[in-house]
DNA sequence: AAGTAATAAAGAAATATTTCTTTATTGAAA
DNA sequence: TTTCAATAAAGAAATATTTCTTTATTACTT
């Protein structure tokens, strides 16, 4: 009955961890302190605590966290044993990118169409996955709906595709457009705007110093 | 002379209010007013007076922000003037993708050089890029020094990617990969995590109810 | 057993960020 | 000119996040 209240900056710190605990699968340890998981993902250990205590993972005194445990739980509550099926649009490098993400799958998020304008791209095969048109989009979420579209169009199309995914009643987009979209409040809408991570960087660059929150480099 | 304190997140939050500027050349409008602007991108009106005023860019009440004005702000503040060379690392989809964003290049970032260790894609070219081996990094570097190496390998392979930045004393990672970076303090890490992305989307998916922060959607 | 050291957990404080409220400025209308 | 409405700017408050400090728990050693 507990509704703690998670942010969104623990959720997304969350498949760091994931990726860290699996990693260490190949060390025969069992058990991993905060202290030791901090060193090397450079963060504060007692965030890391507080994040794992903030989803009910346990961890024991003078031990550590339960390398194994922890894994499944971070799974669970990052829902990757609940398969969510996608469709993506735009079938340009980066979304032939994102369609051979081999990850997605075992993060629970299947690709199983991909759509495009382009009548050149139409019908032929990306990665055995056929490009389907868009005009058959609607359609195509009837036969065999899903729960995600990915958005990696040219930016002056996106806010098109957003529209159709509102029509057809789908409930979250992920928009790898710098385009911002207008949708109906009850859609999720994830943004992936990499032009912010290059923003970043020159800016670090530029300023010399790197920006520091306390003893963490952001 | 005033070093005020600008935070990762307003700077992260730039580029999204350059491209929401530049699409708005094409109206006809002069002037922007941080209301409209909040309404399109879904966030609160006075964090981006506020953002607005941290990197000094002036507006006028009653008439708003001048587009035109805006944009050269932001483009000067985010270093968009000043061109930064670059190495890719890893020729793999995302890497290709990576390749082409034309947007780099108008933001101050130039990939000039792309090296694989792949024998198979060694000497071969994409997009008119020749394909170098990872052996010569070093060497390449020497001939034509750059200061932001992206980092699009296998996970495992990314920390000797990184030693090599070390090594060689560029100043800047963009890591795409899941890989946490060991490396010294002087060197710049941006990392790119796509994973992030789902792990965001799924957990509102599953959670029903999106994230809210107040009335803004995270 | 008792003591000790390592570590998670809890609590408190510090800091950062966002939002709300008020004020000041500007342009336009009366 | 004067008033009014729109809006940026400034200030205050609220909220969230991170870090520091203390406490409690556990395993190990003597």
């Amino acid at each position: 009955m507990s509704s703690k209240k998670i942010s969104g900056a623990i959720i997304r710190r969350l498949p760091m961890y994931l990726f860290f605990f699996k990693d260490l699968k190949h060390s025969k340890a069992k058990y991993v302190s905060a202290i030791k998981i901090a060193e090397s993902l450079h963060i504060d250990s007692t965030q890391i605590t507080k994040d794992f205590k903030s989803v009910n993972i346990k961890g024991k005194p003078k031990v550590g966290y339960e390398i194994e445990v922890v894994i499944g739980l971070l799974e669970k509550y990052l829902g990757y044993d609940i398969l969510r099926k996608a469709f993506l649009v735009g079938v340009g490098n980066l979304g032939t990118a994102l369609l051979s993400f081999t990850e997605f799958n075992m993060e629970g998020m299947q690709i199983i169409k991909v759509f495009d304008n382009d009548i050149k791209k139409i019908g032929k095969k990306i990665n055995k996955t056929e490009i389907l048109d868009i005009k058959t989009f609607e359609l195509h979420n009837k036969n065999t709906p899903v729960d995600i579209v990915l958005i990696t169009v040219p930016t002056d199309q996106a806010q098109s595709i957003a529209d159709l995914v509102v029509e057809c009643n789908i409930k979250a987009i992920w928009n790898f457009t710098t385009m911002p979209l207008s949708v109906i409040d009850e859609i999720i809408v994830e943004n992936t705007c990499i032009d912010s991570g290059l923003a970043m960087i020159k800016w670090k660059l530029q300023n010399k110093m790197p920006l520091i929150y306390k003893n963490r480099v952001l």
